[in-house]
RNA sequence: CGGGGUGUAGCGUAGCCCGGUUAUCGCGCCGCGUUUGGGACGCGGAGGCCGCAGGUUCGAAUCCUGCCACCCCGACCA
């Protein structure tokens, strides 16, 4: 991270609003806590879905869509997973308009078309699939039911963020229903671990799995999965999350199915997503002072070529170098832009891109056709250098797929670099004022121990790690004694 | 919902305290020309119910009242 970023970290939240309209992601509709997705962002986003699916399905998921009003009653039935969300829910309640008679050309809402049973927009499916699947089950041979959907969801927070909270937000939902409590327990790990598979192969961000607190957990769940990674600004970030859900929607919903043995049984469950908050992930985890950096993996445009020319003839010249390497760029599946707009001059465009965070830049000129050479920049080191024309795929090949490395390593270093292991309450409070990142401590279990800590630094349980320290202590906080250390942070 | 703040051109803003010509400046936009190896320059031009409603006044962006919207800090959260 740079000196300028870490100074800015006070604004880092105008510093992070301003990236993402700079690098033209996405900006604040009128819409209260809305977001519009430019062109761009929504490029990334596309690629990151494809990819996603692509894993999705080779795990044996489906995609299906379902309605995104759930009735009131529906909704209800999974009590604690109700409870979770009743506070953010838009809600409608009439299907019609009419014009004012007091004030023409306004409309209310019409009175006399008020709804009878209200329709919760869909903060989650779970309600509204559940009540699908209790249809679709019969028999274990209709198990597992492995379904995905890709759909808006709304949550009406209180305070919005782009990418990160906002008021609608797009995402990926899986819903699994299993005859077997460790067939679904399985599956909840295996989501987890392919989004963690994801997040560090495709987006480069490290990330630590593990499992929630009771606290933190999703509401309606028997055990929450999670992938966190850690922002550049010290906070932590939930990338992703797998649900384990036993039978609580399939006894809510009364979802049952006969076993080989005849015997009737609730089925067991698993729901699990991400979101566009991986975009802000994405952002936080790269950005440097000159703008975005993307990994060439999810880069919608993985290189830009520039033309340099004094006159007509130069940019003929240069164009038809250009358009070659475009050409056999394009061959090795590369995805590339030659930028020959004549109004802006080169200096502007270098700068576009690294704010865009294209991962190379080639910039070629009447020296370098001479030469048969072409100048490349890499965004990530903001290096440059001169390249022989001669094997330019084979090289650009190998150094997006560097460069792709390259960013995980980084992030992992600076995210290593910021796990800190505590022992004592004191210093634990001076961390997270000062440092920031992870801490490594020793907890109780208990959840009084954990709302104490929160109330007292903001911080919370993050996530407890899989991998088992094997080391015993007592608790940072009650001194109570303590099987493993668990990760705390402030969180976005 | 508590505490603080802001609404002036597409964006960012000055002016407001202390009322008085045609509402300031930058970016962007349009036209013409010169430029083009790290955010070009000159000249010309378009664009404003100064958040909304009311009040005070000869006169309101400026003062008063009410309303609305948004932002920041908390509580809530993928």
């Amino acid at each position: 991270m740079s000196k300028k970023l870490t100074s800015r970290l006070e604004d880092y939240s105008k510093w992070y609003n301003d990236l993402v309209s700079k690098a033209d992601l996405a900006e604040q509709s009128d819409v209260r806590g809305c977001m519009i997705i430019k062109p761009y962002g929504y490029a990334i986003w596309e690629k990151i879905q494809s990819e996603l699916d692509i894993m999705f399905k080779s795990t044996g998921h489906q995609n299906a869509y379902f309605p995104m009003f759930v009735p009131k009653k529906l909704f209800e039935a999974e009590e604690k997973n109700a409870e979770g969300f009743a506070k953010e829910c838009a809600v409608v309640t009439h299907y019609r308009l009419i014009s004012d008679k007091n004030n023409s050309g306004k409309l209310i809402v019409d009175p006399e078309a008020k709804l009878e049973e209200e329709l919760i927009v869909r903060p989650t499916s779970e309600a509204i699939i559940w009540s699908s699947f209790k249809k679709w089950i019969q028999s274990y041979r209709d198990l597992p039911i492995l379904i995905n959907q890709w759909a808006n969801v709304v949550r009406w927070e209180m305070r919005t963020r782009l990418f990160l909270r906002t008021s609608e937000f797009l995402w990926q939902e899986g819903h699994t229903a299993h005859s077997k409590k460790e067939e679904a327990i399985k599956e909840a790990k295996l989501i987890n671990d392919l989004y963690a598979k994801f997040a560090e192969d495709f987006m480069s961000i490290p990330v630590i799995q593990g499992i929630k607190s009771e606290t933190e957990r999703f509401a309606g769940a028997i055990e929450t999965y999670c992938i966190e990674a850690l922002m550049q600004d010290g906070k932590s970030l939930q990338a992703g999350t797998s649900h384990f859900l036993g039978q609580n929607f399939a006894k809510a919903f009364d979802v049952k199915f006969a076993n080989q043995e005849g015997k009737l049984d609730y089925v067991w469950a698993t729901s699990w997503g991400v979101s566009t908050r991986l975009m802000g992930a994405l952002i936080m985890t790269h950005s440097d002072d000159n703008g975005l950096v993307l990994p060439p993996k999810l880069a919608p445009i993985q290189v830009v070529i520039i033309p340099i020319y004094k006159n007509q003839e130069q940019f003929d010249e240069v164009s038809k170098v250009a358009h070659e390497i475009k050409d056999s760029l394009s061959q090795t599946k590369i995805s590339v832009k030659y930028d020959d707009r004549e109004n802006f001059k080169p200096g502007y465009k270098f700068n576009e891109y690294e704010l865009k965070g294209v991962p190379i830049r080639i910039s070629i000129g009447p020296r370098d056709i001479k030469n048969n050479q072409v100048e490349l920049a890499r965004r990530d080191t903001l290096e440059k250098s001169l390249i022989s024309k001669n094997d330019l795929s084979e090289y650009i090949s190998k150094l997006l797929n560097e460069i792709q490395h390259n960013l995980f390593n980084k992030a992992l270093s600076f995210r290593n670099e910021n796990i800190t292991e505590v022992d004592d309450f004191e210093e634990f409070k001076n961390i997270i004022k000062n440092k920031g990142g992870f801490i490594s401590a020793h907890w109780d279990g208990s959840s009084e121990t954990e709302e104490e800590i929160k109330k007292i630094t903001k911080a919370t349980i993050r996530c407890i790690p899989y991998e088992t320290v094997g080391e015993t202590g007592s608790c940072v906080f009650s001194g109570k004694p303590s099987k493993k250390r668990v990760l705390f942070a402030k969180s976005y």
